[in-house]
DNA sequence: ACCCAGAATGAATGAATATTCATTCTTGAT
DNA sequence: ATCAAGAATGAATATTCATTCATTCTGGGT
C-alpha cells in the first residue's frame, strides 16, 4: 500500500502490526495453544472463550476452529500438549543414560518436579484445572492416564534398581513409586493453592526427604 | 385444585409433586449446595448452569437468586461447604479426645481421609474442580487456605505429641505434617483421575507405609 | 374464615459466546 | 505480471445462560 507521495504506510512487522501473516499449519496451532495455556492460567478454565484465546494469539476468531475444529477440540490438544511436555520431560530423565549415578538421576528428576519450568505458575494451573474436570470428561481422563502409567512404569523400573544397587530390604518398588508420584502431586497442589503455606524450597526439601528415608545411601 | 367432578387432582406430595413446598431458609440453601455438588460431580465445575442446579433440587430458575445473590454466590457456598465438611471432619479426630491411644487417632484420621466418606468420587470431584479454578480465583484460594491452615496446625501437633512419646529422633514435624498431607492430596487426585491405576485399598497402603516409616512404634 | 408476609415460580430479557462463511489477502509457482 | 491455493479475517447468526420480577401460592396468626 501506498499513500499519495508514493511512500510505503506499510506497517513495521513487530509491535500493533495489523499485517496480515501467513504462516504453516504447525505454527498457528503451537500458538493458539500456548495462548490457550496462558488464558486457563489467568481466567480459570470456566472462563477461557475462543475470543480471549485468538486475542491472547494476535490472531483472528475465525482461525481457531480453522486449526483446531472446535474449542472442545482446542482444550483438548492443549492438554495433550501440556501432559506430554510434563511426563515427557520426566521421562527423558529417567532412562537419561546421561546420568549414570542413580542418585544424582533421582535428584535431577526432582529437579524437574519442582524446579523452575514445572511449577510455573502457569503450568500448574493449566494442570489442575484439567484434572478438575477430568471426574466428568472421560476424554481428559484417558489423555492424562496415557501418559501418566508410561511415567509411573519408568519410575518404578528406576526404583527397583536403586533398591538392587543398595541392598534396601523390605521396600516395595511399586508402592514407593505410587507414594512418590502422589507426594509430588500433592506439593504441585500445595504450590498452587497455598503459596503462602508452603514455599518452593519447602516443598523440594519435603520431597527430599522422602527419597532420603526410603533411600538413605542414595539421597544426601 | 379440583376437576369438573369435584375429586381433589393434587399429586401426591413425593414423585413428580408439583405442589409447592414453603420450606425454611436453611433447608432450601442446604438442598441447593447438595444439588449443586451433584452437578459438578456429574458435569465439570464449567459445565454447571443455574437451570441445571434448580433441575437437580427440583425447584425452579428463579429459587437459587433468591437464597444465594447470584450462581458466583452459591458456588462460592458450595465451595465453603465441602471444606469445612472434609476439615472439620479431621480436626475432629485430631483433637478426638475419645481416642485416647495416639496411634490409633492417626489411623482414624487415615480412615476417615480415604476412607468411604471422603473419597466418593462425588466429594472429589467437587475438591479438585475448586483447585482448579484456584490459581485464577483468589476467593477460592482464600476459602482453601482458611481451613487448610488450621488443620495443618492440627496435624503438627499430633505429630509433636507422637515425636516426643516414641522418642523419635531427627524427625521434624512441621515438615512431616507437609509430607503427609499433600500425599493425602496426591493420593486423593489419583483415586479421582486414574482409577484403574490406583485402587482405594492401595491408596491406603501408600499412606499407611508413609506413617509407618516414620513413626514405626505407632503404626503397625 | 380470613389475611398477608414472604416463599416460590417461570416466562421474559439481555448479555455473552461458539461457530459459520463470504470475503480479503498473501505467497509461491509459472 | 498473473494466478491459484489456501490462510486469515471478522461481521453475522443462532444458541445458551444468568438474572429479573410480576404473579401465584402457602401456612401461620388472628
Amino acid at each position: 500500500m501506498t499513500d499519495a507521495s508514493g511512500a510505503v504506510t506499510e506497517a513495521l512487522p513487530e509491535a500493533g502490526s495489523k499485517r496480515r501473516q501467513i504462516r504453516p499449519k504447525a505454527e498457528r496451532r503451537q500458538q493458539l495453544i500456548d495462548a490457550t495455556i496462558r488464558c486457563i492460567a489467568q481466567h480459570g478454565l470456566s472462563a477461557v472463550t475462543m475470543q480471549m484465546v485468538t486475542r491472547e494469539a494476535g490472531l483472528s476468531v475465525g482461525i481457531a476452529n480453522l486449526h483446531f475444529k472446535s474449542k472442545d477440540n482446542l482444550l483438548k490438544e492443549t492438554l495433550r500438549f501440556v501432559a506430554e511436555e510434563y511426563h515427557g520431560g520426566q521421562i527423558e530423565i529417567m532412562e537419561g543414560g546421561d546420568i549414570l549415578d542413580l542418585g544424582e538421576r533421582l535428584d535431577a528428576l526432582l529437579d524437574f518436579q519442582l524446579g523452575r519450568g514445572v511449577t510455573q505458575r502457569q503450568k500448574m494451573s493449566v494442570w489442575f484445572a484439567y484434572y478438575g474436570e477430568a471426574g466428568a470428561r472421560p476424554v481428559y481422563q484417558k489423555i492424562v492416564s496415557t501418559v501418566d502409567r508410561l511415567a509411573a512404569q519408568k519410575l518404578e523400573a528406576l526404583f527397583i534398581q536403586i533398591i538392587r544397587e543398595g541392598n534396601y530390604l523390605g521396600v516395595d518398588a511399586r508402592e514407593l513409586a505410587t507414594g512418590y508420584s502422589a507426594l509430588i502431586d500433592g506439593l504441585h497442589l500445595g504450590l498452587l493453592v497455598t503459596p503462602r503455606e508452603l514455599s518452593k524450597r519447602r516443598a523440594r526439601a519435603v520431597a527430599r526427604d522422602f527419597l532420603r528415608r526410603a533411600f538413605p545411601q542414595h539421597i544426601r
